[in-house]
RNA sequence: GGCAGAUUGCCCGAGCGGCCAAUGGGAACGGACUGUAAAUCCGUCGGUGUAUGCCUUCGAAGGUUCGAAUCCUUCAUCUGCCA
């Protein structure tokens, strides 16, 4: 298997390196063969998110430079839960993860090749810790841990005052023992994964020293966040799934279209399979002449074409064309406004529902007293004419497209009703 | 096992018998400006069609009181000290 020597160049060109062990020797390992490697996924919800997907693709651009993935999905770490600054985990139970678990599988296989000489392979840490007696634990993993140094670590320190479990404390033996056993098994050398993983990487990479003198390798990607520094998805809905039924691709594709002018660059490398130069292009463009938005349009379409494929992108673009295109909804077809409408979300409702009950019942809003303080604000409109009429009751002379009224909340949040 | 302290709205954090739906900050949301950006400024930020109203909220359940987030009891969780 001839591997591509440029790879990592191309990874931290990317800014997808934000931690690594030894540099030189990881450049080594990558430039001589193809090496074994391995990320995880642990179940902590039934879909997976924007963070999970540098992750993705992160493994993905490693296969196609020639190496050979093993996805890993938590189905025992996701039992315990990997600590955190905010504070001790709620426990799933067994069956909530081992749904999870199939869940966050499907999500992974479409982005890897599990064909060919360096064919991917699905595992699941469950399959050798479940029947593992704590005795054989304790002495074989838990002797290469030092607590002083476990409670060194930063997450760690952070909540002695607020309190750990020992079940959270312990989580950085369990993903270490899994680099350890994919490195007995398999021969993997190689782990990565989010930076707020690094501890437990590096974790892994010293009990495969430690327990059989083996060199593996380990490095971190970035945390991606807004140029405040706060994360990304805390806006509306939360979090960006992946799932398309936990997030529309619409909505999906809204995200990355909006993002701001600053971080365009950032995420084209991080996100996208472009090269270099279509990059710096994108860039040259969205910095010259920003309010077309070259960047944002580019991102958009390409994450939304990898994560939920051509034609719901298709239909997404025409979506916000139709929304937010000339404004004028009247001079649309009705074939192409209720098209646009379905992305954004419909709902049925019977002639003679008041407007605020309709905002209600759309979800614009959460509230009647938030939809009232909403049209006072003058964020309120129909058919994209503002609602000053708190009383507003919409009739025949309201539709549009023969039996549609298109609500809108704010700039950019639409809902389709049906009156029928 | 004993003693002490903590638990407030999305988050942080005031309040310590009535003036508390509960100060303040952040987040979020709306408006203005723009490009369906960013920054900035202004406004909103428990529910209820409009009532000096009513309902739900200050870890949970009871209780004291004309009246409790504020006092008492029990329970749960967390923290610290002592065994």
């Amino acid at each position: 298997m001839t591997v591509d020597p440029t790879l990592l160049d191309d990874l931290e060109w990317r800014g997808l390196i934000a931690h690594s062990t030894d540099r030189e020797a990881l450049r080594d390992a990558l430039t001589q063969g193809s090496v074994r490697f391995y990320v995880g996924f642990d179940p902590t919800a039934p879909s997976l998110h924007m963070g999970n997907l540098v992750q993705i693709l992160t493994a993905r651009r490693l296969q196609q430079a020639g190496h050979t993935p093993f996805a890993l999905v938590g189905g025992a770490t996701g039992m315990i839960g990997d600590p955190r600054d905010s504070g001790e985990r709620t426990l799933n139970s067994l069956d909530t993860v081992k749904e999870w678990v199939g869940r966050v599988r499907g999500q992974i296989e479409p982005y890897l090749d599990f064909e060919g000489a360096n064919g991917a392979t699905m595992v699941n840490n469950y399959d050798w810790t479940a029947s593992l007696s704590t005795i054989d634990f304790l002495r074989d993993v838990g002797k290469h841990f030092p607590v002083n140094r476990m409670l060194a670590r930063d997450v760690v320190k952070s909540r002695l005052e607020a309190g750990i479990s020992y079940t959270e404390f312990s989580y950085i033996l369990l993903q270490s023992m899994d680099f350890l056993e994919l490195y007995r098994q398999y021969g993997v050398t190689l782990q990565f994964g989010g930076s707020d993983q690094w501890g437990n990487l590096t974790g892994g990479a010293e009990l495969i020293r430690r327990a059989e003198a083996g060199k593996a390798h380990a490095f971190a990607t970035p945390l991606i966040t807004k140029s405040d520094g706060t994360k990304y998805g805390k806006t509306e809905g939360g979090a960006l799934w992946l799932d398309p039924e936990m997030m529309s691709p619409y909505a999906f594709h809204q995200f990355w279209l909006n993002v701001e002018d600053a971080k365009v660059g950032e995420l084209l490398r991080v996100f996208t399979f472009f090269s270099r130069a279509e990059i710096e292009e994108l860039e040259a463009v969205t910095a010259a002449e920003p309010f077309r938005r070259a960047g944002q349009k580019a991102l958009a379409d390409a994450v939304t074409t990898l994560v939920h494929g051509e034609a719901e992108t298709e239909h997404a673009k025409a979506a916000a064309a139709a929304l937010f295109g000339t404004g004028d909804l009247a001079g649309l077809n009705a074939a192409t406004l209720a098209a646009a409408l379905r992305e954004a979300g419909t709902i049925q409702a019977a002639p003679g529902t008041s407007y605020v009950d309709l905002l209600v019942e759309t979800g614009l809003v959460k509230s009647k007293g938030d939809a009232r303080r909403t049209i006072a604000e003058g964020g309120a409109y129909l058919n994209n004419e503002r609602i000053t009429d708190v009383d507003l009751v919409p009739d025949a002379s309201h539709l549009v497209a023969g039996s549609w009224l298109v609500l809108r909340r704010g700039k950019r949040n639409f809902a389709g009703v049906e009156i029928g």
